[in-house]
DNA sequence: TGGGATAGCATGGGACCCCATGGGCGTCAA
DNA sequence: TTGACGCCCATGGGGTCCCATGCTATCCCA
């Protein structure tokens, strides 16, 4: 398996540390560094995770942008101008800053969701309401691509 | 045989595991990963099911759209993000998550539709309401399309 | 045609291992 | 000195693997 798939509740401990679900970090250390790349995400109060991996894929996004363009500075802002890179230790932890947390609403739990290319990390009652909106989008736009409503 | 057909009815042992019907195994076991892949059914309190060539329709599905668009989020949030990734044992079972149980309302019995290229996990008496209202619906298309006598 | 052998399959249960979580200790910087 | 952080070891529970049992349907042979 080669992608980031299913979800994960876990907890923190009284250090401000976090496991990585294990599936996930076997992904991570195909690519071969032992951390973690991440970055608020773009339009939720969530954060964006993933590997080398995810960083290519920022990296190609960007290059079909016109250099100097404002939507290119845009994006190379938001998806590389705010990211962090989280250390794993050998259990597979990271820890989160507290400012971090904060923003993203965090406490004792967090959810780690899968999502193809890459992984949320999540506060779960914040993330239960996104995923009722997202079940409702979809549900729309299956309708509207009619036959093709394989899924 | 390449499609998911015919249902069967299975029971959870005390671990909460069911056994995947042989027939289904059959199939799983051709596009070769010791598992079953499942998300919660997008219009249904059921469950759906399948293997490698599943996700290989979400995939291509999502490949189908701008990466870092919010469409695209939502369709790997609610298609990826809320799966399940069922390990098969030797014996063909997987167990549940009891919060997943309780979500499908099944206690001890399930029941396994086939439904083509995916199935679906439900539970009995729930499975039965859902089969009455699909005839009804059958008849009341079969009616408009004006093929009484040959359907 | 009928009865016994047999294989496939659903189900039960024990043992072990992975993994999430907790906590101690040293190091470095404020 | 103190608090944050990195590294180490400990532990307990859930999940996975392995072996066992009973049922049923099919096949084979008399």
């Amino acid at each position: 398996m080669d992608r980031f798939l299913s979800h994960f509740t876990h907890r923190f401990d009284a250090k401000g540390r976090v496991s990585i679900p294990a599936p996930f970090r076997q992904l991570l250390a195909k690519d071969g560094f032992e951390g973690v790349y991440a970055y608020p995400s773009l339009d939720q109060p969530a954060l964006d995770c993933g590997g080398l991996k995810l960083l290519a894929e920022i990296d190609a996004l960007l290059a079909t942008m016109p250099p100097w363009s404002p939507a290119r500075d845009a994006f190379a802002t938001a998806l590389l101008g705010t990211s962090e890179i989280l250390r794993m230790d050998a259990e597979g932890r990271v820890s989160l800053d507290e400012r971090l947390k904060a923003a993203l609403g965090l406490s004792d739990v967090a959810v780690f969701v899968g999502q193809g290319h890459k992984f949320q990390i999540w506060e779960p009652s914040r993330f239960q309401a996104h995923l009722e909106e997202s079940r409702l989008r979809v549900r729309g736009l299956r309708v509207k691509r009619g036959s093709e409503a394989t899924v």
